[in-house]
DNA sequence: CGGAAATTTGAAATCGCTCAATGATAGTGG
DNA sequence: CCACTATCATTGAGCGATTTCAAATTTCCG
């Protein structure tokens, strides 16, 4: 196996190398997508979860009339699919946004290392709530700002998160969404998103060229969007107990 | 410590009495807050979280612009502020809707039960699956659909969290919040929801008497509204390992 | 090179917003 | 109980943002 990208598990709590290993001896399977291939359907039996390992998707909610929210882009490390765990029947549907690489892992496998690795079991729990972080702030983004606004703070969050992955020129988006793509994210029409594209553009606070997108002024762009700045806590000292009390290798089969 | 709502917890991982009563020991203080109170504001350090035990409440993200998105009504049972427990300080602020009674739980002691009693945590772990299930659906609703159409989305979240609250006649939604509070909730602006209101009732899906709304056609709602409807399931059968592979009482301090 | 998909632009219609004013309702203190 | 006040609900009119429909242009890919 590869090395995965694990930083958002060790995001919240550093694992030692026993359990960053049971993590990766979960897949079962490895699976190559191309771009715009459906993962998982929204209404398929939500028996597994999936790690991407390599590549962009989405996860989306189809409303009943058949248009399509895009709830949350997915970069390498993700863990895509969770939600439904609390399903019988999936959620959202799972979609690859360029060529990408997943590992498919079944629930009950995840079910055992809750028992057996609790400190990921936390790592989990933490991430979940990172999530609902994310998108509350998409919430208000979408519910309380203009167009314009939301497509800054769609770049800002998408700069942070390549920053975290240790991206080179984090500044510098390629952009592997159509311009449809992207109207799905920020709740708006594709049309729509081209005259808003242009409209950032003229602020000076980006620089366009087909989907490569510069930000060229980051403050300036974060108070435009009107979305606070979040500072996520690396190990939460209520957490604290999980160090003392729990066995640190008992995680091996 | 008088019965507590603890269907939530309940929901997905049915708890034994020591499990249930360890969680009622978190508790360190009762209080109440008057309609409208803060419980917790946006940015005031987070290390703690609350258990709703009578009333409603509001989870807020507020912009830097100061207008304020409803993230999440809270009813009886609902654990409050847990998203922040991965940040220093809190993303949401809590607001009372009505009158109500809140227990504080300290996050350390929240940590600790994720040791003593890796059910709770699980429970935890899936009913924040549950929120983020529920916040890409409003995220569906707000970018997705009309004011009218979201309107009846909300009714109908209302409708469903009563039902599993045991509440004497569900359709019958008694609203404590103003429609300035409810356009926070929808996105839109108060005088809108006003007309948004209007309009519903003009459907006949719904019949309004000041803040009282009687849903008449809950099919017909829900088809209206395009957002789907999610069976969550009790137990699920990928958590088994949890019921054999933990020894059943270990919680008592 | 050809064809499909994606981007860009225009014009008209619609939805929701803002500003402003008027009624209702509830709570308060006399 | 009533006047007083503040909050909330309602309605109108005009404006702005976004949508819709339609067409032209560009880019991508085989």
């Amino acid at each position: 196996m590869p090395d995965l990208p694990l930083h958002r598990l060790n995001q919240f709590i550093a694992l030692n190398g026993a359990e960053a290993e049971a993590f990766t001896r979960l897949a079962v399977e490895d699976r190559r997508y191309v771009r715009h291939e459906l993962i998982r359907c929204q209404g398929d039996p939500s028996d597994e979860v999936f790690f991407l390992f390599e590549g962009w998707a989405a996860s989306c909610v189809d409303s009943a009339t058949g248009s399509r929210q895009i709830v949350k882009i997915h970069l390498p490390g993700d863990i895509m699919g969770a939600p439904s765990l609390a399903l019988r029947r999936a959620a959202e549907s799972l979609m690859a946004l360029t060529s990408a690489r997943v590992h498919v892992i079944p629930s009950t496998r995840l079910g055992e290392l809750f028992v057996t690795a609790p400190k990921l079991a936390a790592a989990m729990f933490l991430s979940a709530q990172q999530e609902r972080i994310w998108l509350m702030d998409r919430l208000m983004s979408i519910g309380r700002t203009s167009a314009v606004q939301r497509l800054a703070a769609l770049l800002l969050s998408l700069h942070e998160r390549l920053s975290a992955l240790a991206s080179p020129s984090p500044e510098r988006i390629e952009l592997p969404l159509s311009q449809e793509e992207v109207a799905n994210v920020l709740g708006i029409t594709a049309v729509h998103a081209n005259r808003t594209f242009a409209q950032l553009d003229a602020t000076g606070l980006v620089s366009r060229c087909g989907r490569v997108i510069v930000l060229l002024d980051i403050p300036g762009l974060r108070s435009f969007s009107c979305v606070p700045k979040r500072e996520f806590q690396q190990t939460p000292a209520w957490l604290s107990g999980l160090r003392q009390g729990v066995p640190e290798v008992e995680v091996g089969t």
